[in-house]
DNA sequence: GATGAATGAGGCTTCATTCAT
DNA sequence: CATGAATGAAGCCTCATTCAT
């Protein structure tokens, strides 16, 4: 039951680079793993740097799709909980992908200029979306005023510090929440308030 | 007025991987940058590999030395602005040598195995501490229960972000403010209270 | 209303090689002028080389047919003119295939043993009817001593050198004159001689 | 007493491209012959084509300080002297160096775009200024009215196939004599004039 | 100590050819 | 007959490391 061969071949790219890295890894590692020729590699992939980028593409898109722009109004459920789902989506993606996650976390950062160009602006935009919520919320009189820049970037490396640390087996509810909490109210005692 | 060989080797390196990564480095480029032969930097270093080890190894222990370990008790200045303070001299010193930095967030991060048993260790037990504290305020009362690895590695990727991210210009200061309100308050409103 | 696969596939390949050489020219660049698929190729031709090989082999024989050996006797046109037919025949051919003169001038010259052996007998053969001419004309009379293994190198080398250097536009009667008159009488003036 | 590292490769190259060409020859096949390891031949050459064309162009180098411009007046020798000398010059450097004429003459004919833009405006201005000798000749009432284009190329055509065909036992000085002879009266009988 | 020429393992990529459908 | 996906031998080039001077 041969699965479409471009798509086995993302996969042992895949494997063997979320378990060695990008330099480690030889186009000899991942034809071996796919079990095919060396010359079919280079029919569905032009060299060895286009299918790690096609791979981390891939996720960042994924990520994307995760990701709903928070909407206010009476029409839509509590940013709060929007925000919630946010975060629960894109756990569960990572959490279920730990591959595609390290290689995201580990292996494409700081591998070159092209690398960089595409991760860069793709932080930049998450980051930048959060800072716009955050404004939001701040205007309308839900959260207290903040660097937006300082408290976005920590929102995004609780993020990635979480994935690149815990444990395959975690939950990605129990996580969004902890990280909700902390976000929210911080970790002082006092500060228990209904959600 | 030549200064320490090694040490005008270091440096060379330091400024090239942090421009251009591992990877991209070549011993060609160091010793250009050094002005010393091709044999000279094997009189100092053993590959390329170990002056990237030593640099990073460094870093590390610089980082260690700047964060001391929260001391509770009557003859201690409050926990807060201990931690306040650890996180200044944190920030300082990462801030004052952006190239460090670059090295220790983008370069060594998924490098090999070894990078990995250096990095590994080093944040884990930073964060660790971190629990351990939390733990502490948590037993005191201070701090609300909460996930404690959850947390710790929130504020670690926190800090990861920031470094990462943050122009060059920020103030330590500053940072270290917004950070810790964030990290004790989170981001809702009616949670202000005195420090 | 396709012709002969076989004839639309050389045609291609003639195309190719004329104005890539056989080096740079590569099978997808011949299938994809022909608008055939890879294998369709190799139900034609034998290899790569062996179209090439047809091709040369092709002109080799039209050139060959272009040159008719020279008569003497009463009932001959005079030796004179039947050279110049030959000339202009050959001339003719050439520059009217100019595809084909690109690919024995340059192309196949040098290209490996095979090569040599086809090209080399042939200009030998060639050069060897000349040289066999020349002393005809010597032992009539009609041409001064020379080292005849010389003057037919020239000939042919002009020869040669013409069509590879001349505009597709140039007439083969005026060149073939030029040529003719200058084999018979060089450059210096007063050799002008009713012909 | 190990010459040069770079001129015991370039022999080696040479001799390796003389007798099986351009695409024939490996890098290994060079470096096998001078003896000397694979990184080496790119300490001294950037690649294979570089070593290729610095082959040629010295051969191209030294052709063309074979040729002296032709001087006309009373302080010089006569023109056809001139004229024999460089033929002469031209045929010794080309016999007594059989490898560098069967580089120059077969395998870098046609090889690339990168050999034809240094051998096509070679020969053109070789070309070029045998017409201006021949235009001059003519204008001086020395040389008969021509195609000086034509009868040009048929000179050039002439070493050329002469160089390449002729063994290299040939003396220079009788060939020499024998293209000139022919290039001045041609074949036909009573040109024969004294020079 | 310092030098830099020499080394060669290692890895990437191409492309003519095959063969199952 | 026709197809085109698959093959893998072949060859180029890089660069960390060594070592004789």
């Amino acid at each position: 039951m041969k699965k479409n061969r471009r798509e086995q071949i993302l996969e042992a790219a895949l494997d063997t680079f979320a378990r060695k890295g990008y330099h480690q890894t030889s186009i000899a590692d991942i034809i071996e793993k796919a079990g095919i020729a060396r010359g079919t590699f280079y029919l569905y992939f032009e060299n060895k740097r286009q299918i790690f980028t096609t791979i981390v593409d891939g996720v960042l898109e994924e990520l994307d799709r995760c990701v709903k722009t928070i909407q206010v109004g009476p029409a839509h459920p509590p940013p709060i909980d929007q925000l919630r789902d946010n975060l629960i989506r894109v756990l569960t993606l990572l959490i279920e992908n730990p591959d595609l996650s390290r290689i995201l976390l580990r292996y494409a950062v700081g591998l070159d200029e092209e690398a960089d160009e595409r991760l860069d602006p793709f932080y930049r935009g998450v980051t930048s979306r959060i800072e716009t919520s955050l404004q939001t919320g701040i205007r309308m009189g839900l959260l207290r005023k903040c660097d937006t820049r300082v408290v976005a970037a920590c929102i995004v490396g609780s993020l990635k510090e979480i994935i690149d640390t815990l444990p395959a087996s975690a939950s990605p509810e129990q996580i969004s929440e902890e990280i909700l909490q902390f976000g929210l109210r911080g970790v002082l005692r006092n500060n228990e308030l209904p959600l």
